[in-house]
DNA sequence: GCAAGGTC
């Protein structure tokens, strides 16, 4: 007797076998895949890991030709299956021969049931029995009970899979060949539409409009200034204000008035608990507030998850399973760059982790599973790792405490509200240094006593837009509509940055992104709905539960679909000629300064970039594509003659320039340095890769380079260095700028290399008190703006005279003293 | 050259 456990990944692979084996599995090899292997009472079990899916649905190879095939008929091609997982199949292959039992154990949802039956469906089963173990943690408890109570595959719920495959490719194909075609978009230039980027798309665009259409509206405020002891401030009741006449009123009411009385004052202590562990979306959106766009902090988390860094990057859930060891977890940490952290969270006597309101139990929240280094993780690596180990910390310390006081203030019969805040116990924020508390004084009030009113302000200020989506905020909002899952929303975002339908972390729909949304919502609306996903979710639904079949539910969808493009064809010219105008405008550089025709971006069949005119081949002014940029058109004609544009690269500020690099305006913003080698100007260029570099403007006949720094704003000097004779450069970053040595091996940067190693020790020390000078900044900050107020309160006031009515009263600065020697040093 | 979903 023998067994195949089919599982659906290695890794799975791995932990059950450990499991049934009790540590006695051992791993071999089969045609190159890893494979586990344990004698038990009943024979040989073997164990294989798939990759997900290991088929693929496609079109057969007749139906590839765009311009030949019709859609109305791809719409009802039944699609095949190719293997995409050869090597894992041809073992799987090779194990079954000998098994008389195969077992499904794959992940415990529809897909997995789909991605168990694809194999199983490979192999040749006959006399073998077929099993399922249905479990949904990877527990010895869990995967015992499994695998004692072994059921049949579910074959309906693998249909409900294979039924979202079937739809999605139809849709998929159909509508991207018919927006391609129709705005005569082909090769790598296509158009594409699909059930998920679709409506994320649509959510970008809708947002866009928004912001585009809106009309700011105006509104006062009414602020006060009041002070006792020390000086705080009071918004009006009844900000905001909507009429001009109403807070002119309350403002007059105010006029002359020099005492208010407190009304109201309450001080209350408010524990604020930590946040939730980490599911994939809200490790992605904190991420995301780092820089990170999602698909590479994903690619990252992977990385740090193969390596053994982190637990597994994709998962929904939110609430640590008991059997996680929380203890045994902050004891490893004391190896990494956070010990003093994680051993002043095991001094407490209970943990009590935080949790989030969704719970699952496939896989664990994300926490570090191993200590690292800053030496071992570098870069993005370690700021990811030390994002997902502060977020560990902050789910098991204690809740913070915060001091929260508030007042109401009259000034006549006007009521003013001031509000304190005041952090008196750190907890979980001082292991999370990425979220800012601002503190607001307030002092100790006495109800009915006198305030000095020191002065009360009319501001007039307009409604702002709603804002922009991040990639974090669309991942959270396609979460909320059910769009895409934990483990595609990034690929979904990124293929919208592919198909250039979008740019900037903050989502900016292009034109084409613009154009294929309108002729979607007008022609085809239910394609940009998320409502389809939400029907295909019922349908699915009923075809797990038997009340619909996978076919019938395909034949709803054909005739869906059929019905739509219909609409879509009565249209084709127009939505053809919209996408095209649309098209058109995103390559508009500018005017040609040889014939004045247009100038635009033109891709080649190799995928290379230029600016040509569009009176090729009678012009054939060419300019090269800044490379890793984004550029847009300003209209504007540099005194050179050629079209001056916006070039917006990732990292650094937006630059306006003139398109053609060799113009003098741009020789001389380029210049970075002087070649010591020729004398000639030295620039940064961009190798093929998109990395920057420092370059002779005499290649070939020179071909001196140097390195540089792939993030912040390079500035050009004439100096050397004085030690190797190398050009000196100025960088710029977040702020801070300093001179260095182009030359990596310059021997002043070696020695002080060495000096900095031989001095190992006491480097470790400071990265060890580097994190309580983070935690501490936040006061810091808020020292130095007291210092503000106090000081120089009054000038701000006359200063801001001119925009505002203000109502100023003699100021009383009896105590400005004094709140200076409170301020901590 | 089409989608979305697994996983690497």
């Amino acid at each position: 007797m023998s067994r195949l456990i089919i599982s659906e990944k290695s890794d799975a692979a791995a932990r059950i076998a450990v499991i049934l084996s009790q540590g006695t599995s051992k791993r071999t090899s089969v045609n190159k895949v890893s494979v586990f292997q344990f004698e038990g009472e009943s024979g040989t079990t073997f164990i294989i890991g798939l990759r997900g899916h290991i088929i693929e649905l496609d079109y057969p190879e007749s139906l590839n030709n765009w311009s030949e095939v019709e859609l109305s008929d791809l719409i009802y091609a039944e699609p095949i299956k190719n293997v995409s997982a050869h090597s894992i199949v041809n073992a799987l292959k090779d194990l079954s021969i000998d098994a008389d039992e195969i077992v499904i154990a794959t992940d415990y949802d529809r897909e997995g049931e789909l991605i168990g039956m694809e194999a199983v469906r490979l192999l040749d089963t006959e006399g073998k029995e077929i099993k399922r173990a249905r479990f949904s943690a990877f527990t010895k408890l869990e995967i015992d009970t499994a695998f004692n109570d072994l059921t049949d595959p579910d074959i309906k719920l693998a249909d409900s899979a294979e039924c979202r495959q079937k739809i999605d490719l139809a849709w998929g194909a159909v509508l991207t060949r018919f927006i391609s075609m129709s705005s005569g978009q082909g090769g790598s230039n296509f158009l594409s539409v699909g059930r998920v980027q679709s409506p994320t798309l649509a959510l970008i665009v809708a947002r866009h409009k928004e912001i585009e259409e809106f009309v700011p509206q105006p509104y006062w405020n009414i602020n006060a200034r009041f002070e006792d002891g020390i000086e705080f401030k009071g918004e009006h009741v009844n900000n905001p204000f909507h009429s001009d006449v109403d807070a002119q009123k309350a403002l007059d009411a105010c006029q002359g008035i020099e005492l208010g009385k407190v009304l109201k004052y309450e001080k209350n202590e408010k524990d604020e608990y930590p946040l939730p562990p980490f599911n994939t979306t809200m490790m992605l959106m904190e991420a995301n507030k780092l820089g990170f766009p999602a698909s590479r902090a994903m690619k990252i988390a992977e990385d740090l998850y193969t390596a053994g860094y982190i637990s597994y990057p994709r998962t929904d859930n939110t609430v640590y399973p008991q059997s996680l060891g929380l203890r045994r977890i902050l004891e490893k940490l004391k190896e990494s760059e956070f010990k003093a952290e994680a051993e002043e969270l095991l001094k407490q006597e209970k943990i009590r982790p935080s949790k989030g309101k969704v719970q699952t139990t496939d896989h664990p929240p994300i926490y570090p599973t191993e200590a690292a280094t800053k030496k071992q993780l570098k870069g993005d690596k370690w700021t990811l790792y030390e994002l997902i180990t502060r977020r560990f910390f902050a789910t098991v310390a204690p809740p913070a405490k915060a001091e929260v006081s508030s007042a109401v203030i009259g000034i006549k019969n006007e009521k003013f509200t001031s509000k304190g805040y005041k952090l008196i116990f750190q907890g979980w924020k001082k292991y999370y240094p990425y979220l800012k508390t601002t503190e607001y004084d307030l002092p100790e009030l006495m109800i009915g006593a006198d305030i000095d009113v020191l002065s009360v302000e009319l501001e007039k200020k307009m409604t702002q837009p709603p804002r922009r989506y991040s990639q974090g905020s669309l991942i959270q909002e396609m979460e909320r509509l059910g769009l895409g899952t934990k483990s595609t929303r990034h690929d979904i975002i990124q293929k919208l940055y592919d198909r250039k339908y979008a740019e900037g972390n903050d989502l900016i729909p292009t034109a084409s992104g613009i154009a294929v949304v309108e002729a979607l919502n007008k022609h085809a609306h239910i394609v940009t709905d998320p409502k389809m996903t939400a029907k295909l979710e019922e349908d699915m639904d009923e075809i797990a539960h038997g009340s619909k079949t996978l076919d019938g539910v395909v034949e709803e969808s054909q005739e869906m679909l059929s019905n739509a493009l219909e609409t879509l064809e009565r249209n084709r010219d127009q939505i053809g000629t919209e996408i095209r105008k649309a098209l058109e405008a995103q390559h508009y550089i500018g005017k040609c300064p040889s014939c004045n025709g247009d100038l635009k971006t033109i891709r080649t069949k190799l995928g290379k970039t230029f600016i040509g005119c569009s009176n090729y081949p009678d012009c054939n002014q060419t300019y090269p594509m800044p490379p890793n940029a984004l550029v847009q058109p300003l209209n504007e004609e540099c005194e050179c003659g050629a079209p001056r544009v916006k070039v917006i690269r990732r990292g650094q500020p937006v630059s306006i320039s003139c398109i053609d690099p060799e113009c003098a305006t741009n020789r001389a913003k380029n210049f970075i340095a002087r070649c010591p080698n020729c004398g000639n100007d030295m620039r940064i260029i961009y190798s093929r890769a998109g990395k920057r570099f420092l370059g002779c403007t005499s290649y070939p006949d020179c071909t001196q380079t140097y390195p540089l720094p792939q993030m912040g704003q390079l500035l050009g000097t004439e100096e050397q260095c004085e030690s190797c004779g190398s050009p000196m450069i100025l960088m710029k970053t977040g702020g801070r700028s300093w001179k260095f040595c182009a030359n990596m091996e310059c021997p002043e940067k070696k020695e002080k290399a060495k000096r900095s190693k031989s001095s190992a020790k006491k480097s470790v020390t400071k990265t060890d008190k580097k994190t309580s000078v983070k935690t501490t900044a936040a006061a810091k900050t808020k020292t130095t703006k007291k210092t503000v107020t106090s000081k120089t309160a009054s000038k701000k006031t006359t200063s801001k005279t001119a925009a505002k009515k203000t109502t100023t009263k003699k100021p009383a600065v009896k105590a400005s003293t004094k709140s200076k020697e409170d301020q901590p040093k």
